[in-house]
DNA sequence: TGATTGCTGTCGCCTTGACGACACAAAAAT
DNA sequence: ATTTTTGTGTCGTCAAGGCGACAGCAATCA
């Protein structure tokens, strides 16, 4: 459980830092944006390669960079004073994160971590807030996105509190599964736990009972939708 | 329990609208900016006073307006399918809120409802994007507001996964208490259990020990903080 | 002034789901 | 080829807390 997972911080803390500059174009901060002018904003923007498992800011961290993710996969997660773990949100790639520690707020509670071998742009809060000043437009994108997370996040809440956990399973196997082929790999069920918030063995049950009932088919790290209408009722109905 | 709460449907469902455009200090939208520049940016905005149980806005609203919340109070909270409530933020006199509805949202899940009998500042969507535009700063106000929000909304989820009833009541006592007084009142137990997310019955059997210890004082509609210390000792330690 | 309504206190039942424990298989490390 | 580590399946136990029910008690309403 989340009480082992204090070992990642085997890898290393900051990663290779070679040069480039390029390669925004899909970041969803930057849609609509002309290709040529990114390259001009941002001269000194770096992109950082790290292996699975770097921890790429913590809560005590200042972290002054926004961070823009061109490859892998990054959680972002919570820990509790006794060590459990609550995955706030999975960044996918083009996606931007770390805005909060751009702004006023020192504290912001959550860890980055690198799920899979990434490659991550960084910019430095200076070019950030110039950037968000001489462009009103990408201010108000950031605004979106956040405000997108908020929406999100709070509509997890309201789940955690009323939906008991197969809902909730159900609806993050509708969230995470690749829509096209219906597959989730590289999860482990104590990974789901910890994003839906329950222990690995409930997990694993309603796993089981949903496999039973041809909902799923599971194999190890590997799930696969098999009834999306079904999984799709539990998620919206039987709310209690 | 919350099923009963479709009553405030009973209430108004949009208020007088008395013209007025000053009074903006004090906002945490618009802290340090020059009063003049205030009356001249917006010529149009409204000030309109509602009675306690107003609903200004719903999820299926459109919503294109920005609210300041002068005088009063408001609550922001979801429904689920069968009819429970959980206020996912409390508004108080200087705030803003209703920031999600201006941009590409469609969908924002809130309800927003006076508690008390308030004034309320609106300024239109058009207006505020003008603003925002123009004034990049207010813009990263904006920003650091709404990230906020996400940060506490984040804690909060993190606390009704993984902490028991009585830390989140303990955490919920020293957070909406006058911090001078120690005072709350104007609240019910349901109120309080709509917040954090337990049932009515949960919080009196909570709030009755608490008292037993020596920690609050509670009568109806009315709570007192009496040990603070205690308070937070709960708040942050016992979380299993 | 009786009657309806809203807030609080108190019980008991019963389900959900956490937690510890163990067993087994596959993968990774030595 | 062993040993160790990871991921998964499966139990039994147990406490937290939801839910229904009912009973005072104040405040408001008719």
């Amino acid at each position: 459980m989340s009480r082992s997972r204090p070992k990642p911080s085997s890898s290393k803390r900051i990663c290779k830092p070679p040069k480039a500059r390029s390669s925004l174009y899909g970041a969803d901060l930057f849609q609509g944006i002309k290709s040529a002018e990114l390259g001009t904003l941002f001269e000194d923007m770096e992109l950082q390669t790290c292996p699975a498992g770097t921890i790429l800011f913590t809560p005590e961290d200042p972290c002054e960079t926004l961070y823009i993710l061109r490859e892998g996969r990054v959680e972002l997660y919570r820990l509790t004073a006794s060590g459990k773990r609550l995955v706030t949100r999975q960044i996918l790639p083009g996606s931007v994160f770390g805005v909060m520690g751009l702004l006023g707020q020192t504290i912001q509670g959550n860890f980055a971590e690198t799920t899979e071998d990434s490659s991550i742009c960084t910019i430095t809060r200076d070019d950030v807030l110039l950037l968000l000043k001489q462009r009103p437009d990408i201010a108000l994108r950031m605004l979106e996105i956040v405000g997108n997370r908020l929406r999100l996040i709070e509509e997890r809440f309201v789940e955690a509190v009323y939906s008991p956990v197969e809902v909730r399973l159900a609806h993050f196997l509708l969230t995470y599964t690749d829509s096209a082929s219906g597959e989730l790999v590289n999860i482990t069920h104590e990974g789901i736990g910890d994003t839906i918030g329950a222990v690995r063995q409930t997990v694993t049950e309603i796993l089981d009972s949903m496999q039973k009932r041809g909902l799923i088919e599971t194999g190890p790290k590997h799930i696969r939708i098999i009834d999306r209408h079904g999984l799709e009722a539990i998620a919206r109905g039987s709310e209690s």
